[in-house]
RNA sequence: GCGCCCAUAGCUCAGCCGGAUAGAGCAACGGAUUUCUAAUCCGUCGGUCGGAGGUUCGAGUCCUCCUGGGCGCGCCA
């Protein structure tokens, strides 16, 4: 199935060839509705490069389109610009397509892509904090519309499993340890451990040089250290778990750093063979002399002592990727200040003769209201499962307000659907370079661009499904003779115009802001349109406008890792 | 010092390749409801797009400079 825009972007491009001009221009949504539905500023790119009146190209154009059985006779206006209207016997059989499309219209890629996508990438030994929402939820989501497109997809958690602070964990684990407090809080004994050889490090140099000796044993190998080692990592890991089983997010693959760690030497050796790395001040570096903004900031693959650091192992990890996983395009989603870092190892790669398309997604912050980074009172990181727990909590209030007497099972269920698809979309639906501030009234309210708003407009669907009762037939054709109709008709198509959209510069916030727009559509319609008190056509007709709209709400939210309650 | 990111309505934010009179939501104000769940809808108010130049038919969008914020820059990750 085609989109509309596609169809008449394939008509545009026929009648630029039959006007003998040359290909150029796009067709778009038209952005607002005196435009009609679809536009085209070719006329203006081609007068420009002609030196010709943007409206006799535009004449010129209109006399060889050929789309009559898509839409009213295309109106020049403007500057030049070509305006199309679509006729609604059109819209009403693509509508009717669309019903009958698993897919909803979406088409799959016709390049499809070996994608790994790192996204999440928590510490061993560390709570995960709000901080790990933006890179686990976009990533997420970014996996998700790729399958989705038809990608093949490897989702990889690249955790912080191994490096410097084990030196103070195993110290702390051997000098400080409360089992109790362990049994009870693994993840909290952990971190007061490991803040505790801080501290003792800090203020006494023997005991930071035991730490480094601990470190040392443990990069040797040395069977105790491994252990403590093994220990913290898979008490992290359960707790990694229990919040990706809450926010539904499901990884295939998760190599931590330490996974990497027998290919490290190889690595350098590698870089120094083929003179990409060099020796400088002890250590082992790549310089990028030829880049200029690059050219004072080496890369070190070995630190003066022999050591490795996160660059080795990031070497190792595009190696993997490449290599075991066979990955033609690798996808980083991590926070901003590890730019210089990515494009240092990306560049490596290159230099290696590596042609994958390495793309570091970046994000920005979540703030407090204080619009710093978000921090407790103390000045400590916000615990994810905090954050998650208070949303169902507060999702659970406004369930109680609003419809107490559900039962208590349907309502625990109905209060993390809700709780967790706030924080979720709270984060989606902001482009995602922007530090945005973390506000749950905002996020929890009905109104406005928020996932409860969304979750509601399907609610009433299904709700209008359930009182209608099961005679509910898919009508061969749709009439589509009110405003609200049309306007929510054409909405429904533009789902498949979007979503493919969404990868272009990695930004499901497009797809939310869709289904708000979808939403609002909807619930125009529904104060409009009534469904169930109308006749027939009209009746089977809107019924089908609500099930394409549970439909698309439903997906589209799916590809943002959000889910829908049947009921709130 | 060098580099990256950001600056749009009182507040929170959209605005992908430059396209028509810059859009939402919240807040404020005014309407609609004995409902197919008003957890909603409709309307009004609100902007020198941080500043100054430039590129061109056209700039919130591209270039240069400036201001103000965030972050990063050799042995942490």
């Amino acid at each position: 199935m085609e989109t509309f825009q596609a169809l008449l972007a394939q008509k545009l491009s026929a009648a630029l060839t039959a006007a003998d001009l040359p290909d150029a221009g796009e067709i778009t949504q038209a952005r607002d509705p005196r435009f009609g539905d679809y536009q085209t500023s070719a006329a203006l790119v081609l007068a420009k490069q002609r030196g010709e009146k943007p409206r006799t190209v535009a004449q010129r154009i209109i006399e060889k389109l050929e789309v009559v059985d898509v839409c009213e006779p295309p109106q020049i206006a403007g500057a030049g610009f070509i305006n199309f209207t679509l006729r609604r016997a059109a819209l009403e059989q693509k509508t009717t397509e669309l019903l009958r499309d698993e897919r909803l219209g979406v088409a799959t890629t016709d390049a499809p892509k070996r994608i790994v996508i790192d996204f999440g990438s928590p510490n061993v030994a560390k709570p995960m904090h709000v901080g790990h929402i933006r890179s686990t939820v976009l990533g997420d989501s970014l996996a998700r519309i790729a399958e989705f497109m038809g990608h093949n997809v490897v989702r990889d958690n690249h955790i912080g499993d191994w490096g410097t602070q084990f030196g103070m964990v195993i110290y702390g684990w051997k000098n400080l340890l409360d089992r109790a407090a362990l049994e009870q809080d693994p993840i909290a004994e952990l971190v007061r451990i490991y803040k505790g050889a801080n501290e003792a490090a800090t203020a006494d140099p023997a005991v930071r040089d035991a730490c480094r000796e601990e470190l040392v044993k443990l990069q040797a190998g040395e069977a105790e250290n491994f252990a403590i080692w093994q220990q913290c990592t898979a008490l992290s890991m359960g707790e990694f778990e229990r919040a990706y089983q809450l926010l539904d997010i499901h990884y295939d693959i998760q190599r931590g750093e330490s996974f990497y760690n027998d290919r490290l030497p190889a690595v350098v050796e590698r870089l120094c063979t083929s003179g990409l790395a060099e020796k400088s001040e002890g250590a082992v570096c790549v310089f990028f002399r030829d880049i200029p903004d690059l050219a004072d900031r080496p890369c070190i693959i070995r630190k003066r002592d022999g050591g490795y650091n996160y660059a080795t192992t990031d070497v190792a990890t595009v190696d993997y990727r490449i290599g075991d996983l066979q990955r033609d395009t690798i996808w980083i989603v991590t926070g901003a200040p590890q730019q210089l870092h990515f494009r240092q190892i990306f560049e490596i790669a290159r230099r290696e003769g590596r042609n994958a398309d390495f793309r570091h997604i970046t994000h920005g912050s979540i703030l407090g209201e204080d619009r710093k980074l978000m921090k407790t009172r103390s000045g400590d990181n916000v615990a994810l499962k905090d954050v998650l727990a208070e949303a169902i909590v507060r999702a659970r209030s406004l369930i109680d307000e609003k419809n107490a007497d559900m039962p208590e099972a349907e309502k625990a269920e109905i209060a993390r659907i809700i709780g967790i698809g706030a924080v979720k979309y709270a984060d989606l639906s902001q482009y995602r370079m922007t530090d945005y501030v973390f506000s749950w009234d905002r996020m929890l309210s009905l109104q406005g661009n928020t996932a409860p708003y969304l979750q509601n407009a399907y609610v009433r669907v299904q709700s209008i499904f359930r009182k209608a009762g099961e005679q509910i037939t898919v009508p061969n054709e749709l009439v589509l003779a009110d405003p609200g109709e049309s306007v929510l008709a054409k909405c429904l198509c533009q789902f498949a115009e979007v979503v493919p959209t969404v990868l272009n510069g990695f930004r499901p916030n497009v797809l939310a802001a869709y289904l708000f727009e979808l939403a609002n559509g909807f619930h125009a319609f529904y104060e409009a349109c009534p469904v169930l008190k109308s006749d027939e056509p009209a009746r089977s007709s809107r019924l089908a406008l609500c099930n394409l709209t549970a439909r698309v709400l439903q997906r589209g939210l799916e590809l943002l890792g959000i889910g829908v309650p049947e009921k709130m």
